[in-house]
DNA sequence: AACTACTTTAGAGTAATTCTAAATTAATCC
DNA sequence: GGATTAATTTAGAATTACTCTAAAGTAGTT
């Protein structure tokens, strides 16, 4: 919770503000470990903790923090998707039931021969998830 | 066009009797190659064939397919999913700009080490989006 | 043909997210 | 430090993609 000045630094070289509610989200998302975080509960933390900031400010702060990798966003779901704060390379188990996410460590699963990406596009990033579900559930 | 024996009797075999409504989206779904196609789409090129069927029964038979394996569940962005005629094991590029999806080729991407789905559980589906953009917008 | 279970549907409802335009605040300049 | 300007926040409305409900219709069975 002191490297403050961290976040502030990457604010700042993205062009954001350090504003009171930026610097106040940063620090739920940023202090203690890795998170998968949705919009509304980081809202619900923010309320929590005393920090006024409306919904539509946590939706746009997250998505200027995912532009600027300090967050990836994760979709795993149509119609919710996650905030990543762990953003090294790495992939996810869905859990169907329950809805969470689960990190899968870098080393434990490989993507090999990546294709290149086609003429005059980028790669922005390769997103593997595996759903799982309860055994009985399956077919 | 013929094939319909077929799609009857996967139909058949998934408990879901051959309504108008079911026949015809599968002929729109099946006929002509692999389609990435969202529920909206379909229920628009039902309507421009004369097909009438609701919005709501459109959904109701995509999940239906899938949940008999004739179609997967593809989700890109929050709010949008994709149906995939195509049930085989492959990936995707996913083009951000436009919204299109792109079959990978099973043997043009592998995915190595998959880690045992955790105890009680079991894996569902392997799910690997290559989100890429036009060169300009990356960093 | 009658019966019953499954299916379809219109329309209302929901959840997540985005938009708009007015109020507030941060950074810059004197 | 106060004025100026541009970025930011916000409430609330709007949108989008989907789901639900309960009533009407249809398929399969006898
Ligand atoms: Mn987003
Ligand atoms: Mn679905
Ligand atoms: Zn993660
Ligand atoms: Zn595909």
């Amino acid at each position: 919770m002191r490297p403050y000045t961290q976040v502030l630094e990457r604010l700042r070289s993205a062009n954001l503000r350090p504003t009171r509610q930026r610097l106040a989200l940063a620090k739920l998302l940023f202090d203690g470990g890795d998170r998968h975080i949705t919009a509304e509960q980081l809202h619900g933390e923010a309320m929590t903790a005393g920090v006024r900031v409306s919904l539509a400010t946590v939706y746009n702060t997250l998505h200027q923090f995912t532009d600027a990798r300090l967050l990836r966003e994760i979709v795993v779901d149509a119609g919710r998707s996650y905030f990543d704060t762990n953003t090294s390379e790495h992939h996810h188990f869905f859990y169907e039931d329950s809805g969470k996410l689960e990190d899968i460590p870098h080393d434990e699963l490989h993507v090999s021969q990546v294709p290149s990406a086609p003429d005059g596009a980028v790669i922005k990033s390769v997103d593997v998830v595996i759903r799982v579900a309860a055994a009985q559930a399956a077919q």
